[in-house]
DNA sequence: CACTTGCACGAAAACGTTTTCGTATCTATA
DNA sequence: TATAGATACGAAAACGTTTTCGTGCAAGTG
């Protein structure tokens, strides 16, 4: 609650002295300083952010922008880590996270508008839709900003190499001697599901695999039950396909449940193999074969290429996150015909 | 970018005019708050929140304090579905959401210091650690602040009804025809933990059952790795128990992995059940009985009542939030003795 | 008509900082 | 000794709002 008045009274120094002395100035003497950093202490004074900031028009807040699909916001299972890691980055050059909504007081705002209303450094966009023109808009206003999961507009991003994913599970698949391996894809406004989904093609076809009409379902909005949904499709295509690559581990769950129901077992009759490596991967029985994401390694990327951008850095850069392939129990060689 | 002097300007009015006709102010004539309104629109100006907090002394900014053992941060697999929920709910009332922690710039501040630099108007505390002395500073400081998983400093609390819970899910066994449960509990310095144990206690003593020696054992701080590790002692307590509540889904998850190795049957030989349902409950094998918190009517709570304590209300409340049963496939009748 | 009242508006102060620029004192130099 | 330069400090403006208070004018009152 003390301001700078306090610290200057009591010090004996004027407040330009007690500002300089807390922004490392040259032109003030050491007992100057030394003087008002003391008193700092004996107050508890604190610099108050918005006084600060309207001066210097730098807020050391980064927005939030998290417009994905399903609603979960912060409780979703891949881009909380992402976002965590990024909050660990920025907090580490002295910036907080502020989330973005589209309210402000009764109103409706844009995401933009949001933003310079409350002075955002830079921006943090996660967003599932691609065509989102609140989206767009702030992509392209000159707010520094980079993005999660690509847009052809942003001029900043961070994504897994999902293209070296995609050949990862193909490949594991086709190591194991699959040759009729289908496709669960995610919903085609994503950008991870467009280029998961090419590479499935591209791979299928360097190792001059055959992808029948119907081996490749859409699994809709990465959830359990798009892929459920997806395999029950898949389960009744001919010829059965002895693996499933699936764009999300989400709907790789749901696609073994539904291999489970209809009387058939992951991985002896089918393999499955996921994407993104979530908690639950781990969990369920089997435990799925997927290919790692590294979220922390994304969020932090962001941070520091987002940081570079604030202070002036202009290139721009795309940064592709390598990935692993993780190997659990729903692979294997496929059964042999008898 | 436009600002108050711009739409004066522009519109023909003073700046206490535009001020006025944007803060609903009675004192103007429709034909001025008209005008004024039409300017900022062309404009696509937005007040500046810097400048409005540093006047009005209100950010229209909550804080996060996330204080979790286990660093997971945003990423809880409970936790973040109550502040999910929570920041819906004050979004609606115009609030936004910072996250607190103890960096600013290179040095390192209290949550206290953090928040009263940023002018938030209020602050929910999440933490699972109830002797934190930076916590307890906050606490007891005038700031507004709703504590998620109470301490007792606190004045307004929001908790699920853990005895409600744990009495709950003895009874759930003791109608199967258990008699001999034991209690994987979480670290103590957690108020949760604490109040489960307790009435695991409480509702033996009522359906006048016996809690043999070793049957309590502690899973640390509610992971998988804990309940995995304290069911493998209470494996070799004897009699062996024929069922097992365990304070949080991950240490029974753990527990049933436990089990498995010791070539034992979830539920057919040992019956567990979990306490939050957390979405890897309904997704490992066998899916997991458990007692579920409401974390969105918990977050939403929190938020109500703290948007009242913020605009006046003085009354201390602990709110006890309802928990439900859910039955699922790990929990059965024991088996008979032979 | 003289007076009060109410309405609509604006001037100016205040919020707590940062930063530019001016200046008094001191030191070094010729 | 006179002067130039360096050093340490402070006055004041600026950032963009809100809000108090004053005022000119129109309308109503006796």
């Amino acid at each position: 609650m003390a301001n700078i008045y306090d610290v200057a009274k009591k010090s004996g120094y004027s407040i330009t002295t007690v500002s300089k002395a807390l922004n490392n100035y040259p032109d003030i003497s050491d007992k100057a300083r030394k003087k008002v950093l003391e008193v700092c202490k004996e107050l508890g004074y604190m610099p108050n952010s918005s006084a600060r900031t309207l001066t210097t028009k730098k807020s050391f807040t980064i927005g939030v922008v998290f417009s994905e699909i399903l609603g979960l916001g912060i409780t979703h299972p891949f881009f909380s880590h992402v976002i965590e890691s990024f909050k660990k980055e920025i907090e580490g050059a002295g910036y907080d996270l502020l989330f973005i909504s589209r309210e402000i007081g009764n109103s409706i705002y844009s995401y933009l508008e949001h933003c310079n209303h409350r002075n955002v450094d830079g921006v943090i966009v996660v967003h599932t839709n691609f065509n989102e023109p609140e989206v767009k808009e702030i992509i392209m206003s000159d707010l520094p900003c980079v993005v999660i999961d690509s847009t052809k507009e942003a001029t900043l991003k961070v994504t897994s190499d999902n293209t070296a994913g995609a050949k990862l599970a193909i490949d594991h698949l086709v190591e194991l001697g699959h040759k009729q391996i289908a496709h669960i894809s995610g919903n085609l406004e994503s950008y991870a599901s467009n280029v998961r989904e090419s590479e499935f093609l591209e791979s299928m076809k360097q190792n001059q695999l055959n992808v029948p009409d119907g081996y490749i379902q859409s699994g809709g909005y990465f959830s359990l039950e798009g892929g459920y949904a997806a395999m029950q499709v898949l389960l009744k295509v001919d010829p059965l396909p002895t693996a499933v690559f699936a764009s999300g581990d989400y709907m790789a769950i749901g696609a073994m449940k539904a291999i489970h129901e209809a009387g058939l077992k992951v991985p002896d009759d089918i393999s499955i193999i996921g994407f993104d490596d979530v908690e639950a991967a781990r969990l369920v029985t089997p435990s799925l074969t997927t290919i790692r994401q590294n979220s922390v390694e994304i969020g932090k990327m962001a941070a520091v290429r987002l940081l570079e951008r604030i202070s002036g850095k202009k290139d721009n850069v795309h940064e592709s996150i390598p990935v692993t392939l993780i190997e659990r129990d729903s692979t294997s060689k496929p059964k042999m015909k008898i």
